[in-house]
DNA sequence: GTTGAGCGTT
């Protein structure tokens, strides 16, 4: 995927990894590859794609084949415009060049094969050590996906993560927070206290002039193409069939 | 047609 033709990493000896933030969900790898082709050889470019709506997470992974030319991409590319926004261009921590990275920043590389390792600024790094700690504040959302995912619903993930983010205190008033960090309080929540969730699916009042049913069935579909493979991505998984054979497994059992 | 902190595929 997002690849030049192959599956995989295509050949990962000496690549280095950059890191391509911000960009939009549109952008697509053909349109990142004339752009960072300027400043060197590409080797690869990867961008993840989201495992359910299979559409990007905005950004992408430009493999340069030495580490200068990365350098000056990172120089050159960092803020730059692309598709109406502007891109973060930073050396990526996992990877091939993961070892020569020390705290996302150089440690040694400039081949003196190439010499052309003119175009450093240390200067702008700090501007991005700075912006970088700003936005700095939770580290990975892919959990909650997986959790909510195995609950069967993929639209509430959004609306919870943002409800979480707009009031953080919330969670803090609560006394403990970690009673929400725990499966069980709030299967048991959903089930017999959800007062929120009532408010806002009343599908009681609905239910008497349409069916259950027909709330499953998109009156419009948006992506033909995409139905099928939603339905096989993300199927309705049972209880018994989605734990894995784990001591908290007795949970389930009652 | 949608969102916007972050770190990756067979």
């Amino acid at each position: 995927m997002s690849h030049f033709g192959r599956s995989g990493p295509p050949d990962i000896r000496d690549t280095f990894s950059l890191l391509v933030l911000n960009i939009t969900f549109r952008t697509a790898a053909d349109d990142l590859f004339p752009l960072f082709d300027r400043c060197g050889k590409v080797v690869d470019i990867f961008i993840p794609r989201d495992k359910r709506t299979g559409e990007s997470r905005g950004f992408a992974f430009v493999r340069y084949k030495y580490a200068d030319e990365a350098q000056m991409a990172v120089e050159r590319l960092d803020g730059r415009n692309v598709d109406g926004r502007d891109i973060m261009v930073q050396f990526a921590k996992y990877g091939p060049n993961a070892e020569r990275i020390h705290k996302g920043r150089i440690v040694e590389v400039f081949p003196k094969s190439r010499g052309r390792s003119r175009s450093y600024s240390p200067r702008r790094r700090y501007r991005d050590d700075y912006d970088r700690d700003y936005r700095r504040r939770s580290r990975s959302r892919e959990r909650y996906y997986d959790r909510d995912r195995y609950r069967g619903k993929e639209r509430d993930y959004r609306y919870r993560s943002r409800s979480r983010s707009l009031s953080p205190d919330y969670n803090h008033g609560r006394g403990r927070g970690r009673e929400y960090d725990n499966p069980r309080s709030r299967s048991r929540s959903y089930d017999s206290a959800s007062p929120a969730r009532r408010s806002l699916s009343p599908r009681k009042s609905r239910s008497l002039s349409r069916s259950p049913s027909d709330r499953n069935e998109s009156p419009r579909k948006r992506s033909p193409e995409w139905s099928p493979s939603l339905a096989s991505l993300s199927p309705r998984r049972r209880p018994a069939d989605s734990r894995s054979p784990s001591p908290n497994d007795s949970t389930d059992g009652y």
